[in-house]
DNA sequence: CGGCATCCTTGGAGATACTG
DNA sequence: CAGTATCTCCAAGGATGCCG
């Protein structure tokens, strides 16, 4: 008979503590941008600024996900956009200093894709 | 009236191919290894050979979701297995090269993290 | 052109319980 | 200890339609 209540399955809370107090910010890097979408989103700005559809076409996402994605990457100071509302409109999305500063990432995964895929 | 049938709002058949055919493999990578749990699991086994129950605790995955994960990294050759059947039973995960190989892109994600995060 | 609103399907993942 | 088996729930995301 256990003196100490049953623990459930997963971490605890003085777990999660321990986790959170984690020596590396990886976890944290991962939570902001560790999605898929906002991935290929990001890499896709690196190079150059881009339009609405210009995205859609080149990622592959869906106008719905596409625009929930860099809604969310532009509340975390991740991307900017440029309207101009001159017909027909245009909506232009660059990375800021922020999300330029993950170049260095996806130089790296894609250095690890051309060694390991394929 | 259009020539062409009407377009769907996500990517046509033919954007998909040459998104494939795309100049980069960050997307392929992201594919591979751009879920949360791969990235926080990976990242955990970079320094060390880990067991079943010490991931459970660093990362904060449940059992069940931990398994899944691990499974799906050994299936794609990104980590190693070793059991110890006496008894208490043990079960040892390690990084492959496969695995190891994507040590630059965990040390730019802590990098940029550290800058840019709190 | 650049979205937003809606519906709907799916997978990711936690909780819980059980086994060798 | 190291998982597996269910059940369940929720968010991600595609399809479609509409609008300024």
């Amino acid at each position: 008979m256990p003196t100490q209540p049953p623990e459930p399955d997963s971490a605890t809370d003085s777990d999660i503590e321990l986790h959170n107090a984690d020596v590396c910010n990886v976890v944290g890097a991962v939570a902001e941008v560790g999605s898929k979408w906002k991935l290929v989103v990001l890499n896709d700005l690196q190079d150059d600024e881009k339009r609405f559809n210009e995205l859609k076409r080149s990622t592959g996402a869906s106008s719905y996900t596409l625009s929930r994605v860099l809604a969310d990457l532009e509340d975390h100071g991740l991307v900017d956009n440029r309207k101009e509302l001159e017909s027909p409109v245009a909506s232009y999305y660059t990375v800021t200093e922020k999300g330029r500063a993950l170049s260095p990432v996806f130089e790296a995964l894609d250095e690890w894709g051309a060694t390991w895929l394929d």
